[in-house]
DNA sequence: GAAAGCACCGAAAACGTTTTCGTTTTTGAA
DNA sequence: TTCAAAAACGAAAACGTTTTCGGTGCTTTC
């Protein structure tokens, strides 16, 4: 079974390629009675044009690279969720692969995009990554290219982000206006500058209310887990029976925080109070309900497409394109964790 | 800035196009010396082959389509992550799509994928669909094509799945031998046969159980939501304040039965076990930890890309190739809300 | 009846690669 | 030195589309 292509169509109606090409495209220059039997006989041999002929003509191939650290987490399928749609609705296909974190299969993905020739690159860095060289090349070769979330401030891309280190000094102020004089923080691991960002709130927000920073309630993530969270937990209350409130860096941690303090009888907000930061869907759902700071994943998926379609656009018409950076707005979302 | 091309390291190098391709795929008829100044050439370029000629050339984009319903879901989310790993080992690149349930989102989204000429189709219907004009189009145009998850039966493709039926009989069972004697179902939405098949595997419990089987135990989902469990939790009860037992179709529902439970002060599992299923993360989160029954989700997207790469491969040999099976093993898992 | 304008069509190049098959060059043996 | 075999190379077609540019043939106008 032969694929059906213009030569067939011109064949067997006895006309050129040419016409029957433009026929499908509705130039002005074919008649009507031609463009129509063409049509006609498109459709009933199902005729599809070969898209990787159309590719290698047009140089485009309206499909984009995306790569995350990992799929499997609600931020980040949400955020999916948003590029997909917004690509769809302008004719776009996506690429997705997974960076699981590491900076080297990172670098690799990027490889494998850039051979790829897709139109574009949307990219979430790796908790891993302390080194963008990888990025530099795709600037190097004119690949439009968006970061979100998790960026490196010095490559001139464009950016969808959140101010973490407002919504984290928000967050930090929210424990402290409820009573809090003892706040730990779990943090996220070292690189990625948004876990040093809402680190930096958090402090920011202690010396603003006079409460006198303490490194050693601070406690570093390695992998971000549940788990994670309840090893910290019981450090801390090990370390600091004293403490009342804990700042955590996402609600995956906060929820595991929850959950030993549950199982060991400490009274959560009671004894201590906890936010989380994401917002995702469980955080709701447990008890106590987790206070947190909303982060719009979705709008980030969609505004970091728009963004590279922009700069797609720009490409074809020549014109320059300067990276434009959008940060979205967080709000702290209280519920029983921080009573 | 011009892309480089086998021509511009032919011209450099004095020698002919056929002979750079040659060197470059270390054909043996070329000399070491001229694949070796080839081989350093390309590489001070950054030669990377134009992926545009040469899906044109050899017909295939190493690239293959993926349509899920939605990504924002641990089942869904799982599986695509094993796609992706199990795919990119192989060479390929994945394009997602989501149908969010419709079934003309679907249709339009396998087309966009035959356009697009992917190498392979996985796909697990949308809840809407009853119809599978769409599934013969792509085996009519001999794409290969693996359904997993929520499969049409009689598209002749390969087919990755549970037993629906055996997994919700034996959820059922063990709420049984758990002492529940009047058990209500909270089933999928009428249109996927995994739902009906859940359904007949908790009456087929029930009656192997000498239990009589009442439809009015059993309440159907729309959009298999949080919201919906909770609603659902409340109308039981008032329904049938001695109900014992649940089987919930997801483990999303069953959290959410939970929570109404919780917040009206219902013991689980002393007045009532709940048994969930697909085993997501959360339910080992929350308080009382979920029973559920454990589906293979990463295991099932490794599986669908091996049965979609075994019949490419055969596709390409020209060999003929007889869709296959796989059925994966389910288990219960016993948790505290039916102990 | 000639010139100009218009509507319609098609030849051909180009995109960059792969691969077949024929040609040239080199090598080694006679 | 000659010749066959082996080694190295290249011409050209093919993949299917898009688009430029030039051509027909017909109608209109003076």
């Amino acid at each position: 079974m032969k694929e059906t292509t213009l030569k067939h169509i011109a064949e067997t109606l006895g006309i050129s390629i040419t016409t029957v090409s433009k026929a499908l495209k509705n130039y002005p220059d074919v008649s009507e009675k031609t463009k129509k039997s063409v049509l006609d006989l498109a459709n009933s041999l199902q005729y599809t044009p070969n898209s990787f002929a159309v590719n290698l003509r047009t140089k485009e191939s309206k499909t984009i690279g995306l790569i995350i650290p990992e799929v499997v987490h609600h931020f980040f399928s949400s955020v999916v969720n948003g590029i997909i749609a917004e690509a769809e609705k302008n004719g776009y296909l996506v690429i997705i692969l997974q960076s699981n974190e590491s900076l080297e299969l990172e670098k690799k993905q990027v490889e494998l995009l850039i051979n790829k020739r897709v139109d574009g690159i949307i990219l979430s860095l790796s908790n891993e990554s302390n080194d963008d060289l990888h990025l530099k090349e795709i600037i190097r070769r004119e690949i439009p290219l968006v970061q979100f979330d998790k960026i490196a401030k010095l490559i001139p891309s464009s950016k969808v982000i959140i101010n973490d280190q407002k919504a984290a000094f928000e967050a930090t102020e929210h424990l402290i206006q409820k009573g809090c004089k003892k706040i730990a923080h779990i943090r996220g691991p070292i690189n990625p500058q948004n876990a040093i960002d809402r680190f930096l709130g958090y402090k920011k927000a202690l010396e603003k209310n006079n409460i006198p920073f303490d490194s050693k309630l601070v406690y570093t993530c390695k992998n971000v887990t549940f788990e994670e969270g309840k090893e910290f937990a019981e450090q801390i209350i090990k370390d600091h029976p004293d403490v009342d409130g804990i700042f955590v860096i996402t609600d995956l941690v906060a929820v595991g925080v929850l959950a030993y303090f549950n199982e060991n009888n400490i009274k959560v907000p009671q004894q201590v109070k906890i936010i989380g930061f994401s917002n995702w869907f469980m955080s709701q759902v447990i008890t106590p309900k987790l206070s947190t700071v909303d982060q719009p994943s979705y709008e980030m998926g969609v505004q970091s497409f728009s963004l590279l379609l922009e700069e797609m656009n720009a490409n074809k018409e020549m014109k320059t394109f300067t990276p434009k950076t959008i940060e979205l707005t967080t709000t702290v979302i209280e519920r029983e964790s921080s009573i």
